[in-house]
RNA sequence: GGGCCCGUAGCUCAGCCCGGUAGAGCGGCGGGCUUUUAACCCGUAGGUCCCGGGUUCGAAUCCCGGCGGGCCCGCCA
């Protein structure tokens, strides 16, 4: 920002093309993507007569005198425009936009497709408007946005300038797509369940809170959608699920954020095994047809590894995969003996279950060393209030999550249907918030109206639920959660914006007649 | 909640240890150039060194406090 811009709209002004009064619209006929396919066979110095019209922000201006080259990107990719001397030459207003327009501007352009002697297809352009003018330099250049704090500030720069993030959140709505259309073809149905819960629960976390004025009641934020789904299913939506915003009041790091979205299915009459097959299915089929293959290449730290999400996923089970990695049992051990192994770790476990004693050892050893998908199977019953018993051993659950790339990306179960059992783990939960005190231990609250629900009876059902962020942070080789959600909070500060710098352009715009209506 | 690191031009960064006129590349601006791809060539301007305090003749540099950000550990996915 500066003198040399104000000056720039008070050419355009003088000349009636500022785009704040006149370019309400423009006629896009082809994108980036969809001109390089059509005339991608043209010749090198072949002209057509055809006439397109694009649109796209300026990223690079290249002047040769007589002749300009702009590098216009719309959301599809690079238009390359030309702006010849002699088309120019005697038309005033593509004189002075060819002079004007600069790096950073919106601009829509009508012309004839030719290919340069270099064999780009390009647009020479017959007529330019000039569409929106960036006050701001953009930083179009080989180290493009660096600054984490400007990234995070101005995701609006990252997105448009770093193309991994900018992927990684268009392919989530590609992958986001292409599991709602399994789920559809399977018979599932799309639901919302509130995200303002009088008791929250379906995890073991902590909730925002806030009031609903309009009834003087404090409410929770949904840290998942889990209990409700399964009420829906008491009431007959035997395939359901929810894409849901799930809000958790812990700390932010790599892989963790406060507001994230999961995919939740619940199937009615299915077991864990038909929700691994279903969480398989779901993700190998999206990823494939997002990215074409089952095997993806995710470049991190300046090298490329191949993840495979060919089926069937590798299973472990939770207590097997620890003694291979420790050469040691621990099948059947006391707390007091997993305590001392979890020491020898240098595992600091404070939470008294000894669920929670091998999932920290698990996540330690096991977790880091999981590249490919990998379903770890039969968990601890004291850590899973809201699973239902193994058939083989009623010291687990049937449980299961899924790991890739070092993550934790899923996690579903046959569900408790027993609402007397379930009533007995609430009742345990809240044992366990007395002993331990809500700091040491997240408990899931006792939710007497869930129970309710499931005294009408819960046909058998299985449900899983599906990190989405931390799937497409895995895939698209992004190093932090952050990455690949579009917009994550930061600290205020003090923006300095044009109106302040140029108080009399406010006086300008208010009393500008924009011309006849349409 | 605990620890470590960072903040200098529009962008990427050097200078800081060992105090002495604020630096580079890219970008900007002016000029030249009719087939370039991060165009090129010539010229030129550009700074609250995050903020506040202290030490000092003198602080971007040393010390203290604050603000902003990142990473790691603990907890949640």
């Amino acid at each position: 920002m500066g003198s040399e811009l104000k000056s720039k709209i008070r050419e355009l002004i003088k000349a009636n093309l500022d785009p704040y009064i006149v370019a309400y619209s423009f006629p896009v006929t082809i994108v980036s993507e969809g001109l390089k396919s059509k005339y991608g066979g043209l010749s090198p110095g072949e002209e057509t007569g055809d006439r397109v019209s694009v649109a796209g922000r300026v990223w690079h201006v290249r002047k040769h005198g007589g002749i300009t080259f702009l590098d216009v990107y719309d959301q599809t990719g690079k238009i390359q425009v030309i702006l010849r001397r002699d088309i120019v030459r005697g038309n005033s207003k593509l004189e002075l936009l060819s002079k004007l327009v600069d790096k950073g501007d919106i601009i829509g352009v009508r012309g004839r497709v030719v290919k340069t002697k270099t064999g780009e297809v390009s647009v020479l352009a017959e007529d330019v408007e000039l569409l929106a003018i960036a006050w701001r330099p953009i930083p179009f250049h080989e180290f493009g946005l660096k600054d984490p704090e400007q990234r995070y500030r101005e995701r609006y720069l990252d997105i448009m300038l770093n193309s991994k993030v900018r992927k990684a959140i268009v392919n989530l709505y590609k992958v986001e797509m292409e599991m709602r259309r399994i789920l559809d073809e399977k018979g599932f149905i799309e639901v919302h369940t509130p995200k303002l819960q009088p008791i929250y629960g379906g995890a073991l976390a902590k909730p925002f809170t806030t009031t609903i004025n309009a009834l003087e009641r404090t409410v929770y934020l949904s840290i998942a959608p889990e209990t409700y789904l399964k009420r829906l299913v008491v009431a007959g939506l035997s395939k359901v699920y929810e894409i849901a915003v799930c809000f958790r009041n812990e700390d932010i790091d790599a892989t963790h954020y406060p507001e994230f979205v999961q995919l939740e299915a619940y199937q009615a009459y299915a077991d864990w095994n038909d929700m691994m097959e279903l969480t398989e299915e779901l993700i190998s089929e999206s990823i494939r047809r997002v990215y074409g293959d089952y095997k993806v290449g995710v470049e991190a730290g300046g090298e490329t590894r191949v993840l495979d999400f060919s089926r069937p996923w590798k299973r472990i089970v939770l207590e097997d995969s620890i003694e291979e990695a420790l050469k040691t049992k621990v099948k059947g051990r006391s707390r007091e003996e997993l305590l001392e192994i979890a020491k020898s770790l240098e595992i600091d476990v404070k939470d008294p279950r000894k669920g929670k004693i091998l999932e920290k050892i698990f996540e330690r050893i096991v977790v880091p060393n999981i590249w490919n998908p990998t379903f770890v199977t039969l968990f601890p019953r004291d850590i899973s209030p809201l699973a239902r018993t193994y058939r083989g051993d009623p010291e687990y659950v049937e449980r299961f999550e899924l790991y890739i790339g070092g993550l934790e990306i899923a996690n579903g179960y046959s569900e408790l249907n027993n609402p007397i059992l379930q009533y007995y783990f609430f009742e345990e939960e809240e044992r366990l918030r007395r002993l331990v005190g809500q700091e040491e231990a997240e408990v899931h609250p006792m939710d007497k109206d869930y129970i309710r629900a499931l005294e009408y009876g819960m046909p058998p059902t299985g449900g899983v639920g599906i990190g989405l962020y931390r799937l497409m942070m895995v895939v698209g080789g992004l190093p932090s959660i952050k990455d690949v959600i579009p917009f994550t909070i930061t600290a205020p500060e003090n923006i300095k914006v044009l109106g302040e710098e140029f108080r009399e352009l406010i006086d300008h715009y208010l009393s500008v007649k924009p011309g006849p209506g349409v």
